[in-house]
DNA sequence: TGAATAGTGAACCATATGGTTCAGTGTATA
DNA sequence: TATACACTGAACCATATGGTTCACTATTCA
């Protein structure tokens, strides 16, 4: 089995559970940022999106720079490789365990038991 | 753009966030397991566990059963698509935003720029 | 029947998270 | 130069998270 670092990992799927990070990914996918913009668009302080924009940073998916007083934030080198290959070596486990239509049947079965 | 159940994603990442959780997740990948089992594993009391495996099954990624006193865990139906399916539409945005060896180039000039 | 086993539920604890306000600093602009 | 603007940092708040202990119930087994 392949090798993922757990810290990483933790951090990238903490990153991505929460529902205003995932929007900032959005936007920035469309277009560069600044934090008030980002503010703006998410109604929230920019203290509060500044923190959501260091998570994103911490994680690895968004960079920043400071000209002036703005930070503009953008899309970062990394991608989402390493947490798309985490999720694709568990589909295969689930594959390998049961093949989908087994198991709706077990399932079936489990809820046929539990509503006698 | 295809439309994501925002409060089921939050579920699922965070559900995955935790490390072991995810081991919960490869154990039981290899075979079904018992709270008791699960808790000896991964050197933590029953309560500790039994709260790990509850949010994996609301997460819907692992579903139990109690048999007499014993409360079997195994793999839920859901696998997981839907997770597989945002990060791969996120790896789309990255790309379309930007090849990888463009990008790199750029980073690599703030990073001159910053060192200067 | 009695003792060991498997799990549950409530209470508790420390720390993290997602947000705010407020008082700054530094930058741009009239 | 004065004012507005973009951001920052510290402090604070409520709630969530990851864990524990302890008392309990229900089941198994000798």
């Amino acid at each position: 089995m392949v090798h993922y670092s757990t810290s990483r990992l933790d951090a990238s799927f903490a990153a991505l559970s929460d529902i205003t990070r995932r929007g900032v990914l959005e936007q920035l996918g469309r277009s560069d940022a600044s934090i008030t913009e980002l503010a703006d668009r998410f109604h929230m302080t920019l203290t509060g999106m500044r923190k959501h924009v260091g998570v994103l940073e911490h994680a690895g998916f968004v960079t920043t720079e400071k000209v002036g007083r703005v930070r503009t934030c953008k899309l970062g080198l990394r991608g989402l490789e390493a947490e798309a290959a985490w999720i694709e070596s568990y589909r295969q486990v689930w594959a390998s365990r049961f093949d989908a239509l087994d198991r709706v049947v077990e399932d079936l079965k489990l809820r046929e038991k539990r509503d006698e």
